[in-house]
Parts: structure tokens; sequence; C-alpha cells
DNA sequence: CTGGTCACCTGTGCT
DNA sequence: AAGCACAGGTGACCA
């Protein structure tokens, strides 16, 4: 019902960049960027439970959240953040603190990436921010693992919305589009490899820095 | 750090017992509590699933709940109820209504109970509360079930907490304690025996009552 | 109704 | 060894 932030942020965001959806603006490129940290998605991070855990020492460092000391309402601390991909499109997150898991996600708008990217367990994702300017922009990437179980039987293929709205998975050898499957359901089935990934988060190099946030709240 | 519910509670609870956890205040007798009903736990009730279901007969007539009707708060109709043990150990247990399911339940501190008294599938626990009194006092006690199946093989056995904080397996032959077995990882197999329990549920006789909350919530 | 979102909860493994 | 972070869950609610 009372949806607090309607179109006039996404207008804002959109008119910075010159052009909306359609016709995209030049992407940030790299060495304008900063690296924040990076997180080696776990199956609960690209499964049903539709919420990315963020790693609480990155979390706390970058992306500070205000946290109401005396509780204000019960309605939580929550924030939207805005990120910017390769190709310079934008997501937006519901990011906030779980108290019961003592624990910072993404929920909202985070299953939508998942599907699109075709994210996988095991993937990883970077965060990084603008290394100048004065509006500083947050920007997510994936990395594709590329170690041996990447053929599992279950695993999860990108999805891409054909011009009819239509979503497909998507299957390529070298490059090579192999099948093009309707997609109907979210799979049920879970759990994919016995996992061998442990070590999941790394903070990046490259100058560590104090708080991104600030102007990307909302 | 901003726990909601504090030691506040906990002390209010404990001082009017005299003794928190430490040196244990006498124990209830037995003479002074009124029997509500007791149940034959299921499976599901000491399994993974980290609650209790509380037959809906009893629940309604003992453990009666505001329906809010109207959606004051997003937070639900449960209530944190304190249970008072054989030991006079206080157990405090999130009691709800779970309309998927049309059911009342334990959740909160459930699993916890059920872990440290051992208990398995076709125990019993036995609910009462103070007979006479102006602060009404509930009551949770066990009864291990002497049948046949008893020594499955992976039976839980009773947890204990040593003076050190340490976690013993107490096993007891005849009253004496045969094996003090460190605890380690919690057992990960569940589901114990193929069950032949059916009728889990009996009302207790000593003179059927009315609702017996109202100052046991919180 | 169904799927998405949200705010809870807990066991486990790592520190 | 004890605490904590978090992976993997839950029900409720709502659009």
């Amino acid at each position: 019902m009372l949806r607090k932030h309607t179109y006039a942020d996404e207008l804002r965001q959109g008119l910075r960049r010159g052009r909306g959806m359609g016709a995209r603006a030049q992407p940030t490129p790299s060495w304008a960027r900063e690296p924040l940290f990076e997180k080696a998605v776990t199956p609960s991070d690209v499964g049903k439970l539709n919420r990315l855990v963020v790693p609480k020492q990155h979390a706390e460092k970058h992306f500070p959240l205000k946290r109401t000391p005396e509780r204000t309402t019960t309605t939580g601390n929550g924030v939207l953040l805005n990120f910017e991909d390769g190709e310079g499109k934008v997501w937006r997150f519901r990011y906030s603190y779980w108290n019961s898991s003592q624990s910072y996600v993404l929920t909202k708008g985070w299953s939508r990436f998942v599907r699109e990217k075709g994210l996988a367990a095991g993937d990883s994702i970077i965060f990084s921010c603008s290394a100048y300017g004065q509006e500083k922009q947050l920007f997510i990437d994936c990395k594709k693992n590329t170690t041996v179980n990447s053929g599992k039987s279950a695993s999860p293929l990108p999805v891409v919305e054909t011009a009819k709205g239509e979503q497909v998975r998507v299957v390529r050898l070298f490059g090579v589009d192999i099948a093009g499957v309707k997609r109907g359901r979210a799979a049920t089935a879970e759990q994919g490899p016995p996992e061998l990934l442990k070590r999941q988060c790394v903070p990046l190099p490259h100058g560590q820095r104090s708080p991104a946030l600030g102007a990307f709240v909302l």
C-alpha cells in the first residue's frame, strides 16, 4: 500500500546517468572504481531465501546503517541502496539488519539480480564504489566460478528476458547457445554441490576506505 | 547489544523464586500443583522443527491467546510464557498460533528444552499450574517413555550442565549414573523410531480448570 | 492464490 | 572453550 519510495528516486537516479534503461550510457570504467570487498555466494544467497548475507565486518565498514538505538518503530532500520553493474544498469536493493541473526542482508530486489545474472553458488560478487567524484556511486559485479563442478545437475542457468518478456535459460558452450529452455516456476530442489566453498569472503586491496555510504542511501 | 529482552525479566522472574540459576530454591511441591494436561511428544515435536504443537483443545482451554483481530503490529500474536520444571528451573517459550496450520505451538526456547531434557519421541510432557496463590505459575515436567523401543540406536540422552558449564549426557540404570559422555556437536540424525504412537495426548484429572493464563505472560 | 518480502530463529563451524 | 557469524530455515503478510 503506502510505498514510501515512488518513482521520484528512480527519475533522479536515471536522469543523472543521462538515459534510463533503454539507451545505456557508457559504464563507469573500472579504473574509476575503488574495490570494497568480494563474497563468494552461498547456496542460500542464490536460493529461495531471497536474501544475501553481507559479511558483518564489511557491512559495518562500508555500508553503515543508522542504528536507531531507541526502537522508534518495529519496522526496522532498512534503507534502499543503488548499485550499478558492469553494464551501467542500476539495481536497487533493500539493505537492513536482522536482529535475530545479528546479520546484515540485502533482501528486496536481490532475487531478481540473482536470476538475471544467472548467479550460482560459488560465484562471486564484487562490491566497489566510485574512487573520485562528489556523489559517490556503488557498484556490484559478478565473477562466475570457473572451478571444476560448474556442470552440476541442477546448476542454475542464466535467465534472459526475450523481446516478448519470455524468460529463457541460456546454455552456452564455447559461446554458442545450446539450449533455450522456457522458464517455469522456480526450481524447488536446492542444495547444489556438497560444497567445498568455505572461505567465501575476501577483502579487496586498492586502499582500505571508510564508510562508502552517505549519498547512496535511498 | 540491543537485546530487547534483557536480564530485567530474568531477574524479575528469578527474584520471585528467591534465587536464580545457581543455588536452586526448593522446587514447588507437586501437591501445590494442579495438573492441566499431558502430551506424548511426536518425532516432529522433538525433531528439527523446533516447535511443540499444543493440542488445540487444551491450548484454548488453558493457554488462551489474545486474538488481536485488528493488526496492531506485524509482530503477530505470540507471547512469552514462563514454565518451571521439576528442579525449579524456569523455561521461557514463545507461544503462538500458526494460521497456516491452525495450530498452537511453542517455538522459541523449545529446542533447548528438548535437548537438555533429552526428550525423545514417545516421552510425555506434563503441564500444570500452581493450585493456590495469587500469581499463578506454570509448570512443565517430563515423563520418559519406558516401553519397549526405548533403547533405539540414536536415542538422545539427557544433557546436563556441569558446574563448569560443561555439557554431559547422562545414562542412568536404576538411578545410577552409568556414563558421563562429553557432548560434541549435536547429533545430525533425526526421526527416531518408526512410531507406533498415535494417541499422544491425555487430559489430566484433579479438577478441570479454566484459563491458566494471565499473570504468566512475559 | 501465489510468489515475494520481511522479521523472526537455531545449529554449526570458525575464531 | 566459548562466543559469534552466518548458512539455512520458518511463518506471516501483502500485492
